[in-house]
DNA sequence: TCTTGCTCCTGTAGTGGCTACAGGAATTAG
DNA sequence: CTAATTCCTGTAGCCACTACAGGAGCAAGA
């Protein structure tokens, strides 16, 4: 059984963090020392990391918990996971979607800015009615 | 001179986040009637439209005040908002990129769950050491 | 005149996912 | 014995709003 510092350490989770998710019911509350001080099981890092994963991956937290739960299933749920999978990289692909569509208009909007000009064509693309 | 929800139906900005606007200084105070609600003037609807624009191209907020104030500055200075567009051009084009690199890293982790496979391979690999 | 419905006011809390303190207690190293 | 480090709880801040609560004012219709 490891400190808080030390199951931050290997599982790459934040302190605070580590905490916020377990004021968050994300995982479950670890044992605690006589001293009051939490003591993290291999078990516990290993959510940490799983969960670590996730998040690195862009899943919210929501669907980094449901992954989670599904994963301490006896007989992990392949089809629940890919529907969370599945919606999570919709929105991806609509984010950069939305992107490419907000970079374009940028640079339509900047497009004859390139001279020092006194009144910025952008500024006025910007102001006009 | 007409009321805070005319003022944000011509704008297209919701009156909570005029108000909200207000208090943080992104606009100036307006005057208030006898009953001291709140009356905008064209110039102050012109604000707001301006923002509204700035917020719909992805300007963080304090970037979309500093548009503002050049666009009214007596000769607006192309140089300075073209240093704005820019770094936020860059930022955009930095999501995009992590957006993709998360998009191909789903994409590799479900790669092998297209069966109904009773270990599912994506959750496995999150909890792979 | 009374009521209904709309708009407006101030102030506070919530969103996501943490991070950064403040202020204190306990442990560890020298 | 002291100093440094780690831990604890609790709160505030980030961004850009949104969503209330609880109340006041105002216009139109019965």
């Amino acid at each position: 059984m490891i400190a808080i510092g030390e199951a931050s350490r290997q599982s790459g989770v934040g302190i605070e963090a580590i905490r916020y998710y377990e004021r968050e019911g994300i995982v479950p509350k670890p044992g605690r020392a006589a001293n009051n001080r939490r003591l993290y099981s291999k078990t516990d890092v290993g959510r940490l990391i799983f969960l670590k994963r996730c998040r690195n991956l862009g899943f919210p937290l929501a669907e980094a918990k449901a992954l989670l739960d599904l994963s301490e299933q006896r007989e992990a749920d392949c089809a629940k996971a890919l529907d969370i999978a599945a919606s999570h990289k919709s929105s991806i692909r609509k984010k950069i979607n939305d992107l490419e569509r907000l970079e374009r208009a940028l640079n339509e909007v900047t497009a004859n800015c390139t001279n020092g000009s006194l009144h910025c064509p952008m500024l006025l693309s910007l102001r006009e009615h």
